[in-house]
DNA sequence: GCGTTCGTAGCAAGCGCTTTCTACTTAGAA
DNA sequence: TTCTAAGTAGAAAGCGCTTGCTACGAACGC
């Protein structure tokens, strides 16, 4: 029925043995031999087995990438990016790697029920991307997860995440906090006093550390006129049209809104304009990522860019062994604040 | 050093074929024996060896999504909703599946290397979304591997794409053609006659059905001003937004450009703001999928709705035996014109 | 000219799981 | 009581591949 190994063999008048040194180009084999088993292969249409190759390789050609959400481009472009630097070591044809992708949805439960299912799989590499959530049992039991898949030999890397301790995963964290930090100067150097923030789901270090950042450039500046400015909600473009309309019913007097990142900040316009609100005349607004779209936005979105393909790019080559570990495990990746035309000066200023 | 099957059925005084038959629950097993298993599996943090696991029993858990641009928010919408759905036939738990996402890139090599891997892993099933690629000899290279993928027992199921001859692959496909004559057909309504059409790239099926729709609506209704204004480019918003230029070089006159997508549209929204040309005062703009951001854009964007999502969790639905497949095979999927802000009536109409 | 070494190829032992077939209980039927 | 049929568990034969070790020539050095 499907053809095997064997049959290769059989075909090309070889061993076994010797088929899969062709096929593994891990030991020498004379040049006349390759070809015939080559041509073998090629007649009878061969195609390896994964699983059996896998088991007696103990290890896989899977790549994990774990996302919260694949439909987010922010995923999509660091998944992309992790993809296309997942081709084996060596760099030889035939050193193809399958990236899986899988979507935690931001749940607890699914990021460990992935990491298990990578496990199973025995997944050459794992990358998980995005903020993590932070509590301390699941962050606990993630640790636990990575520990053993290392153990394995599945090489662990972070992108857009903060290190895990007592774990040698390596991490290329964005600067979140630095960002938010350099946005929120930014609106406070034009002259803005009541800064409301869209913020992200509580409980996550992306939205903590965004956050933070942005507390610190008021706090830096003395202003506390934005201090409670606060609304949270989920990373998309619906929560931040309803944490705007919340923070312009709270403070009406509201002259910019950051939003934790360009979705939610087109939320945010779009609940800006329903309220007859001009942008930036009006009100300035201000994203964080720097998506794809946020360019195209009118007036185009101030926002801070996060350089999501080279980071994940840089992640998948570690994760293939192509590149080494960031020195001590970590490395941040600055982030760059685009000013656009969202943000201007407050109303009379 | 890892922990097997035999492990765990040592600790719980059974043989390992009582153990597989607990994990994988299509056999009787006395519940007290079931309970002193999972008891020590449990014990021993066991976790299958899903490559032994696949090569037992010549199939695996994982499920390959073909798409052509995973950063691309159209695919990764199809995905997440597949992904979504692939969850065992019995809806156990432990009927985990892994989706496999794999980034043609458009490229036909690309798409052929990734089935031969997926058939190598013995997958589940395959989901190919997205247009197809009109070359002859590539079309028939692929159906030959649905078709030996079929053979070894892996479901094949398109969303988003025309069947495939000589292949009982069950197809989603959408009404591109239909789609694009609606939209084009509320420009000619609203009064205009030069229209700029900004393509996809050639030899795409997505492309050539909308476009063919576009160009039925314009001789339906007798149009022969926008016949030549046609450019191409890739779905992407460089393209969109280069073809939109060359369009208003060739035709300054133009008062409407229908672009191939959303993210094509935006690109053009920024050629024609940059020359000055107010939307949709100066000149309509239409786009097609209707993507999230498509809504926000300023001013909204008049497109064609594609239930992506849907259809997608559909395909996932099919592949995995969840539910029946269309009759005859091919089942087509609407979309729904959303006339929104950016288009309008031509000066002086 | 003979021992060594290098370059190649084969043997065979698994890798960890599934599953068929067999076997043993126990319970119900006659 | 004896026979049969469920119900449940085990033995063992693979699934198709990789790889350590062995073996055989040929080329080489002394």
């Amino acid at each position: 029925m499907t053809v095997t190994l064997a049959d290769v063999a059989a075909r090309a008048q070889v061993s076994p043995a010797t088929v899969s040194r062709v096929l593994n180009g891990n030991y020498p084999v004379a040049a006349a031999t390759r070809e015939r088993v080559l041509k073998a292969v090629d007649d009878l249409d061969y195609v390896l087995n994964g699983p059996a190759s896998a088991l007696a390789a103990a290890t896989s050609d899977l790549v994990g990438v774990l996302v919260n959400d694949i439909a987010d481009p922010f995923f999509g472009i660091m998944a992309s990016a992790v993809q296309s630097e997942i081709v084996g070591p060596g760099g030889r044809a035939g050193g193809e790697r399958l990236a899986v992708v899988c979507n935690t949805g931001g749940s607890p439960e699914r990021e460990l029920t992935y990491l298990t299912l990578l496990q199973r799989q025995r997944a050459a590499a794992v990358v998980l991307t995005g903020g993590a959530i932070e509590d301390e049992a699941h962050v606990a039991a993630v640790a636990g997860k990575l520990r053993r898949l290392a153990e394995a030999g599945t090489r662990v890397v972070l992108c857009g995440r903060p290190p895990v301790p007592e774990t040698d995963a390596a991490a290329l964290t964005f600067d979140n906090r630095g960002g938010a930090m350099e946005l929120t100067r930014h609106l406070l150097d034009l002259g803005h006093r009541r800064i409301g923030y869209v913020a992200g789901p509580q409980e996550r270090t992306t939205t903590r550390d965004r956050l933070e950042g942005h507390r610190a450039a008021l706090a830096e500046a003395g202003v506390t006129e934005s201090d409670g400015l606060v609304a949270h909600g989920p990373y998309d473009r619906g929560a931040g049209y309803a944490a705007t309309a919340e923070l312009l019913r709270s403070e009406p007097e509201l002259t910019a809104v950051v939003a934790a990142n360009d979705t939610m900040a087109l939320g945010a316009c779009a609940a800006l304009r329903e309220a007859g609100l001009r942008i930036p005349e009006d009100v300035s607004v201000a994203g964080f990522d720097d998506l794809p779209f946020s360019v195209d936005a009118v007036p185009a979105l101030t926002t801070v860019r996060l350089p999501l393909a080279d980071a994940a790019a840089r992640a998948g080559r570690i994760a293939m062994g192509r590149e080494a570990e960031p020195a001590g495990g970590v490395d941040v990746v600055r982030g760059e604040l685009m000013v656009r035309g969202s943000t201007g000066a407050p109303r009379g200023a």
